[in-house]
DNA sequence: GTCTATAATCTGATAGAC
DNA sequence: GTCTATCAGATTATAGAC
């Protein structure tokens, strides 16, 4: 096998590991094991553990710009239809659906309140502001639009990293994931586990 | 000086370390020297790293509960002026003030998306939904406006651990931090060290 | 391109003195 | 109550073979 397909191989390994247990928390070993490689190939791929993070936030970031940018180019040629209420539900649900590539959007989340480590929080910083202002500049949203979006979003995030899908059945846990994800609760507790 | 005195000194640099380089990423040893004692103790007072997390989180939890009845209770012997847009801005505030004990905050999102931790994730899951309730019950919001509620706490927790701040001067940035701290923004800004 | 072996470091935890 | 000394284990990274 070619390095490239290697590469992109460990990467998706690394993206599940990270969303599971943090940048600190996963090893390299644990990667490499779930890509069926040895341990020191996948520092020798990446250079070391750090490189291997900004990969995976990169790849994370680059799929969560193109799933929006996908979303608004499917409505943006259409008539009367593109208010912001319309482009929000569109956006909101490609949003979810970038829970299908596991351990994408929790990477992110892991990358985004690292914010004191030198080149993560950078990068983290900068990858968040390009979002901002996607939805600023090519969805037209007003600041508040914007700001209401992401917090959404950093729900969404909170209670996936929670796994508050296992709490379903908790009156509570059950009405929040209800109202977080009105469309997309069925393919949540498939992911989770919680569904045949 | 007694154990008890000991415990909140260690519990609060612990919040502090925890809040910046996560559950994983922060020492026993970074925590003791921060407290001014001995690696070996800040295990002993715990037990384990795990122990001393918990703890953190557990009063992490106490203190935005109490928060959050606390502004209530300022809020409640009024007369009209309880509707909820005046209660949603009266929490945010109290939850905005939090951010005065450091890492408070930022502990407890590194613990909401470390769900798959057995440990962790059950403490996490519980408080959240503890915070839910209170929401719903005690301030008598919607499920619809607690969501709101908490999608903005999650975007505030955010923005702190990306430390937003420090990219202030830019112009996205700028405006995400205007709109998502009105009231609140010198505050931060001073906490976070872009002011004087 | 990929592995095995291993070095170097860090870290949580224990033992035991004072 | 608190420290010093230290161990055992884990983890990133390197060296070098194939």
């Amino acid at each position: 096998m070619k390095a490239e397909d290697r590469r992109e191989l460990v990467l998706r390994a690394a993206t599940r590991a990270f969303g599971e247990r943090g940048y600190v928390g996963a090893t390299t070993a644990e990667v490499a094991k779930a890509a069926g490689v040895s341990q020191p190939y996948v520092v020798r791929l990446f250079g070391t553990k750090e490189a291997l993070f900004l990969a995976v936030l990169e790849r994370a970031l680059e799929r969560l710009l193109a799933a929006f940018r996908a979303a608004l180019a499917g409505a943006s040629p259409a008539d009367a239809a593109c208010d912001t209420a319309e482009l929000h539900g569109r956006l909101g649900t490609a949003y979810a659906e970038l829970l299908a590539d596991r351990g994408l959007l929790l990477s992110l989340m892991h990358g985004f309140i690292l914010g004191s480590d030198p080149a993560i929080g950078a990068r983290a910083r900068a990858g968040f502001l390009e979002v901002y202002r996607l939805l600023r500049e090519e969805a037209g949203f007003s600041a508040e639009e914007v700001h209401g979006f992401l917090a959404e979003g950093m729900l969404l995030n909170t209670l996936i990293g929670l796994r508050m899908a296992v709490d379903y059945e908790d009156p509570a846990a059950g009405e929040l994931l209800d109202t977080a994800l009105p469309t997309k609760l069925d393919f949540l507790l498939r992911l989770e586990g919680q569904r045949p």
